[in-house]
DNA sequence: ACCTGAACACCGTTCAAGT
DNA sequence: ACCTGAACACCGTTCAAGT
């Protein structure tokens, strides 16, 4: 028999500590904890008991929020595209400039948004492993293109740029920025001896370069 | 007792069905049966025991050929890549062009490759769960980031384009025609109800114009 | 309502044993 | 030299039982 002040200070303690993320926040605890297994460990190392025991809970736990792996996976894609889609705004806050240089500004958040959050960016788009046909999913992962289609056809509508598809034009942008973003993550372009820094200023200047030839050729 | 002739059949059978692939090339029978995994199932189901099971060995054998699934993974790359490097002179072939003409042909064969065997391009880029630091892979995998600087250097030599860094002006198209590639076998561009083959066309033609715009653009 | 422990099928890997 | 079957640790998922 322990003495009561025992069982209090535990009860306490599990209140302070081990309990907050029990009390209705353990699906975003979960989402967390993948997340770090995925940028810590990797994309075959994510599995859901590693999931549970990083988040402090039993290997059945998650199970009371999400149907099964593909759900965590899907919610973790989720939250990369919502945080992609806050991002892009943000780069366009810049009031100096023409609507390609928002554009630009744009692409150059996007890469950025890559190399920042590579784990999230594999998920996002490495497809295999995710609920592809989640609604929530579809609809945020459609802004980007959306958001590039917008600013397009107000840059034609000022004359900054020509009447191409629009359509076409956002296409090729966001080509043009997810290869450099996925080829940056993966490492292709590492040159020895190159520091992250200077790969990361090399890297967004030929993205902006890029972003301006494209929409310069679609006329 | 079964009589001798059943047993001889049964031994001919074996020499004539299943044990061809025994005698010494099981190790391609298992880089062939990992890829028919990853184009039937995909990338979370290509797992030894399936593919043992698909080669007709036991789920021991695959051991005998590759330390461990990463090494069977990273042969897939390799024969990824390696396809990729016979695919792009290739397209070189025509001989009525210029050399722009030659870079946007290549830059089609790299989405053409993608779009015909996108097992292999998920393999050659997911990343994870092949070993990165293997030689044969690292090589093979510099072929078409090299061949674009040689064309571009051409290009420049002849006057066709500006001079600006051959390497800079590479990896932007590099970038570009991977982004097309990615971004249609995940079907981030397909459009309700367009068939595959006028998306393919679609795909190819404004990866073509990519090509040129970005050329254009480098001076 | 939410979490745990036992249970089952399945995978990666090893190893002694077979031909 | 090459392959098999048993074995072990580990993962996804389920379910009856606990608070």
């Amino acid at each position: 028999m322990l003495p009561v002040s025992t069982l209090l200070s535990e009860n306490m303690a599990r209140k302070a500590d081990a309990r907050p993320y029990h009390h209705g926040d353990l699906k975003n605890a979960l989402i967390a904890a993948g997340l770090r297994v995925l940028t810590e460990q990797g994309v075959p190392a994510l599995n859901l008991r590693e999931v549970a025991r990083v988040a402090g809970v039993s290997h059945a736990a998650p199970y009371r929020h999400f149907p099964d792996k593909q759900a965590l996976i899907t919610a973790i894609a989720i939250e990369g595209f919502e945080m992609l889609a806050a991002a892009l705004p943000a780069a366009d806050s810049a009031p100096h400039g023409s609507t390609i240089d928002r554009l630009a500004a744009a692409g150059v958040a996007y890469l950025c948004f890559a190399i920042d959050n590579p784990a999230h960016i594999r998920i996002m788009f490495g497809g295999d492993g995710m609920r592809r046909d989640d609604p929530a999913l579809y609809a945020i992962s459609k802004f980007g293109l959306e958001y590039l289609v917008t600013h397009i056809q107000i840059a034609q509508a000022t004359g900054e740029i020509g009447q191409a598809d629009a359509l076409d034009t956002a296409k090729s942008l966001w080509a043009a920025m997810h290869g450099f973003a996925l080829l940056v993550i993966e490492g292709q372009f590492r040159a020895p001896g190159e520091a992250d820094v200077a790969m990361r200023a090399h890297a967004t200047a030929l993205a902006e370069r890029c972003v301006r030839s494209i929409l310069h050729g679609m006329r």
